[in-house]
DNA sequence: TGTTAGCACTCGATGAGGTTGAGTGCTAAT
DNA sequence: ATTAGCACTCAACCTCATCGAGTGCTAACA
């Protein structure tokens, strides 16, 4: 017993059905809202068949049927390998994206929150892993007579600040020139690469050698605390809309994973190199969220560096419409930070 | 019919009683539990008497009474009055901070977390307003040919970027110098003051006044934008395990709201200079925030700026504890800004 | 041989009583 | 002024019956 056409039709109008209604469909209801051309009994008969094929589950014998992981997964397959995404969201997303860019941040976030609003469910952005950034431009802004603010710029112009405590008092004319030095022989390089050089610039200016010393333990940490990129996360409280989460504690687990950034990074972030990702109920490799699906795709910066955004909703979630809508998002993105004449090193 | 002592003591006995369980308290549980010396049915009459004066409130006829709003409020002037806070809290929150500052943005974020995880409530901090902000550092950092970034260092180090566009090609050294140039004139300035001064600026380097220019009009925005503070949210979960929040539809609107940081930040700000602010079910002023209580306290930067760190909890929130909390960490996070040696301009 | 009508069966959902118990208000005694 | 006692209220809970959506199976049919 293999899956004929006619089966792949009704479990078909089956999911369709669930991602409808989110409640477990009758063979009844499928021999007359979609007009199949075939009696209750007859599709009685197939979904029995599809039970047996692990693509339906019962709750119970006298309730309908509901799809199970197995069946989206087929669902989705089959939706991308027809490939018929694209509808008419591009235009909408980009109406969304009129205003100009002010603060850098602001992008990730209102790109969650665009997602979020069309997709209803919950959208998670990742600003472009920070492991292959390239510096732009190093900064050592006075702020107190034994401190200063480094602020490092990085290609697509993330910033990352923090505090410096600088041994002995300098002035901001000292400051402004050691940045400078800092820049000319840093800029272009990775973090990583960055540390390779700086016995070198420290070799070069002794005088300020403690300084340096100062910035270059910073470096080092941010490149050892590795690739953490910048979380947005837009409609959680969509999720409470959905039946799935009427359980308090279903709803507070979601919650609290959400709170968490760092494993909710980890979890989104791309396993291969694909353009789509989907995981469906147990594939997300996370107990509590069993019956969540997340889909994932990726923009990628002029340098050539990832970034994700992703959506998690239910498991009967409307994948189709919400592939469509990353694919769209992630060439908005990716153009936004397509620098066509921009050089690779500032 | 006044508040005599024995009214008062009863009062507190239900507030106790109500913030730990969350359910209607009644006459015996009171004479039993917290021994008054007094029989149930007296403390029914007095119960009685609390509820005309509008203390009580009854969910019905046979239920046990709830505190109304006006009693914690009673509870709360009383708990402020005699000023018995700061328990052993300090020790414990200064033991999160010992770990050295790395973002600045983080240290907002951290503080959220831990007055959230030690309440179990919603925390909620604003970063100092932007309004009064001082400019310490303009750079302007090459990005592409036609593009550059404009990073805004101010005091407390908190930095904004935006992406301005160059109207023609400058090279790295033409910006340096150009940003040192604002950097001198404008550093001292809030946003307000650099417009002022701007146009002198620009009449003194006329060769780069389309610069200047596109420069003025991004300062301009963010200055018209008003002070919008950076929001940290955390423990938004811990909400959903409060019976008060088992109805999907309740809980739903609260997570919306601390989606909106527009909203919530003007929630949370604070209406006059006082210390401590406290407000009760309908004070908020929320409708469907009738049911919850914000506090909110201030920390201060060294030059005098304030920003915000709040609970948001159900009325039936410990107050005391929650006061302490917030009196602590409001004191660490403003030595952790404070800097008696710093110079007020850059 | 595939399809369909018919029928018995299952089981969650819904709703109507009935019971329980926590809690009140009132009254009369101390 | 306090308290014991008692009648009363009402949400919560349990039980039981009913309903109906849905299934599986069988027999008839094209």
């Amino acid at each position: 017993m293999g899956m004929d056409e006619r089966k792949t039709r009704i479990l078909q109008a089956i999911i369709d059905d669930y991602i409808l209604t989110a409640v477990p469909v009758g063979s009844r209801t499928i021999s007359k809202k979609y007009d199949m051309g075939l009696s209750s009994a007859t599709i009685r008969n197939e979904m029995s068949d599809l039970e047996e094929l692990g693509y339906l589950d019962q709750p119970h014998v006298s309730a309908g049927r509901i799809p199970s992981a197995k069946a989206y997964r087929l669902y989705v397959d089959q939706l991308l390998r027809s490939g018929k995404l694209r509808t008419g969201e591009e235009q909408e997303i980009r109406s969304y994206f009129t205003g100009r860019v002010r603060q850098m941040e602001e992008v990730f976030d209102h790109a969650a929150q665009v997602l979020s609003t069309l997709t209803r469910y919950t959208a998670v952005v990742l600003s472009p892993s920070g492991a292959a950034m390239k510096i732009r431009n190093i900064q050592l802004v006075p702020v107190a007579a034994d401190r200063a603010l480094l602020v490092v710029v990085t290609d697509s112009g993330i910033v990352r600040d923090s505090v410096v405590e600088i041994p002995r008092a300098l002035d901001a004319d000292a400051l402004y020139t050691l940045s400078r030095a800092m820049t000319e022989a840093l800029s272009g390089c990775t973090l990583e690469e960055a540390l390779t050089r700086m016995p070198t610039l420290i070799g070069r200016m002794r005088e300020n050698a403690d300084v340096l010393l100062a910035v270059n333990s910073r470096i080092s940490e941010a490149a050892e605390r590795g690739p953490r990129s910048h979380v947005s996360i837009g409609g959680v409280s969509n999720m409470l809309a959905y039946p799935e989460y009427a359980d308090a504690e279903k709803a507070r687990s979601f919650l609290s994973l959400m709170e968490t950034r760092d494993r909710l990074a980890e979890l989104m972030s791309p396993q291969s190199d694909v353009a789509f990702t989907v995981r469906i109920g147990p594939e997300t490799g996370l107990k509590n969220m069993s019956d969540c699906s997340i889909v994932t795709a990726t923009y990628s910066t002029h340098s050539g560096r990832q970034g994700t955004i992703g959506i998690i909703g239910p498991t009967r979630m409307q994948y189709s419409r919400v592939l469509s809508i990353l694919q769209a998002m992630g060439s908005q993105l990716s153009e936004l930070f397509s620098d066509p004449d921009a050089p690779e090193r500032g």
